[in-house]
DNA sequence: TCACTATATACGGCATTGCATATATTCGTC
DNA sequence: GACGAATATATGCAATGCCGTATATAGTGA
């Protein structure tokens, strides 16, 4: 949770996709996240365990699917950064958005 | 001026004391940063073309000495950051200070 | 032009990072 | 326990980043 981890986070524009997308959604899981970001299944977990043990993004379980949502207990600036990420930071956002939307099977939320 | 390359900027913790000097002071020279930092001149040279090519820093002659100041026209999230280097996230600054001060023969502040 | 100061860059080494492929783990269901 | 789906991790590699040392450049003044 300390700032050099936190902006190392910010240098990847895999994990800025992610983020942008979990800023939008809530909450999403990996299979979400392949199909919304159209990588690798590894790749976004690799990410994952890296917003993870920075502590931005939260895991949640729930049977054979993961959940991540962003940590709202985080430095006052790092929410000025995650909301800018919404608005224009990351390019892809909209067709990240677009492919989730079509993705077929999504798995169904259900509350913790 | 793109968002990948702002955030490589943030990534290095010598670059952050530096922008946090310079939303501090305003406006500093290099031997001065090097003092302050109490790096190495070629170090604090070579952040400082990082920081030029980001665009987050401006550089300007005045005799042999270069010196160097935050640009304004910064996407808004990047002002928060930059505010928020001196309102915590950067720990050293304090000492960062301290040493500037105590510089000997600091050159004269001579406008454009 | 020469010497001096301030700053920038080149070079080599070392550590880290991101990636793809392959494999391991975890969970639900039978 | 065996199997399949979802997710996590291991491995090997190419690329990148930061550093210190040495050297080059730019400016000033004699």
């Amino acid at each position: 949770m300390d700032t050099q981890t936190i902006f190392e986070a910010f240098a990847d524009p895999t994990r800025r996709r992610i983020l942008a997308l979990l800023a939008d959604q809530g909450e999403l899981c990996v299979c979400e996240l392949t199909a919304a970001l159209a990588e690798g299944q590894p790749k976004i977990s690799r990410h994952l365990a890296t917003l993870k043990e920075s502590g931005l993004a939260i895991p949640r379980r729930a049977g054979t699917w993961m959940h991540y949502r962003l940590d709202d207990s985080v430095p006052q600036w790092t929410i000025g950064v995650l909301q800018s990420l919404g608005q224009g930071a990351v390019a892809e956002l909209a067709d990240d958005l677009e492919r989730l939307e079509r993705m077929h099977s999504r798995p169904e939320r259900c509350a913790a």
